[in-house]
DNA sequence: AACATTACCAAGCAAGTGCTTGGTTTGTAA
DNA sequence: TTACAAACCAAGCACTTGCTTGGTAATGTT
């Protein structure tokens, strides 16, 4: 159910393979199974391979861990949306395809980081908070275009503020069920979430 | 910003005013303010206004005290859900119907328990898990026999299962962001969530 | 070969954790 | 008034927590 060390799990691509990608991938896998507080410095050196005080030596604290763990999220993720917004001029299909790298966000590769960092999110200290919301505000700005392009050619009638909250809750809803080995296909779910949105 | 005593906090339906009710209230409160793992049983004493062990008096263990605090508000929401799908006998109100009561479940008078209840789902124990999973199955099972009417009449063409999903992620998702006391209503924001699932 | 930097270990401290124990107070009903 | 259970207190036990300290090994650069 449960790994025990850190050879045995995925690769996620926000994490480089150095003592200190290493060390943030097992906690974003730890603190996306076990949650945060429930994941011990004990046991997450024994994850990695190392004595837990050494983790002291790559971050200072472990609510530092997790605010790179997440910061990394974020960055990656960001640049992903971004370019799937660049894809295409057409917002219907700028709509797909930010639909569908979100979905790739939340179920592929960066699942377990990108869990971590809406389910964790306050474990974090404020300020650290504070500075995340920035990065996340960005973010947001380029759902925020594209949908403004969409209302402005009568595709969308809402509030475009309530209306990516919904569209978004579905989406990132998706990782308390879907599963990518399972039968629905990626590109099915976002045609769905698209007519959703849309019709 | 957090309040430090019972008294300052708003009554929760689920909970009546004994000894044992405003232990839950005041459990569902700091759970979801602060979350399960970061609330230690000497706050939550202090909280009431009881000795932290006195809390054993009542519950057999922390534990115990977050699966009590979710039991009841599923058993609570429950009855809130089949009454509204009881309301109507077409299926297009009916859908209309429970949006709006699962809206209110999240957002209303139950909302800061029915955050716990999505937010430290896995902080219970596995038993406990199973058992309030049976439940949540019966809760299901009411959305799924109007959707599958839905489908009958041809308004819903997809999967039953993975278009609750959506709609259900929407609604749950509001947690993370809706406020009652903002402008949008929730008579609003229901008609929102219904055009989306149906159009 | 010499040095500097990075990575790590072994041990432990101070504080906090859930929970137990043995006893006292409070409310209720006969 | 007596009887009894429910509600609670004061103290503390056994254990775990994040993190620090002073040192050693590995790595890379000149």
């Amino acid at each position: 159910m449960i790994a025990t060390s850190i050879e045995q799990i995925p690769k996620i691509v926000c994490f480089d393979d150095s003592p200190r990608g290493r060390l943030l991938l097992g906690a974003a896998y730890l603190f996306y199974k076990q949650g945060y507080e429930k994941t011990t410095v004990r046991q997450l050196g024994e994850f990695i391979g190392i004595q837990s005080g050494s983790l002291f030596h790559h971050f200072k604290s472990k609510d530092d861990i997790l605010a790179t763990v997440m910061e990394q999220t974020i960055i990656y993720n960001f640049a992903r949306l971004k370019e799937a917004a660049e894809r295409s001029n057409e917002p219907e299909q700028q709509l797909r395809d930010l639909i569908k790298a979100e979905l790739i966000s939340i179920t592929g590769d960066t699942g377990a980081a990108m869990a971590v960092l809406v389910h964790e999110w306050f474990a974090l200290s404020k300020e650290k908070q504070e500075y995340l919301l920035k990065m996340r505000n960005e973010y947001e700005q380029v759902w925020l275009n594209v949908i403004e392009k969409l209302r402005a050619q009568g595709k969308v009638k809402h509030d475009a503020f309530i209306w990516r909250r919904l569209v978004g809750g579905s989406i990132s809803w998706s990782v308390t069920w879907y599963r990518p080995e399972g039968k629905v296909k990626v590109d099915e779910l976002t045609e769905m979430v698209w007519e959703m949105a849309l019709k």
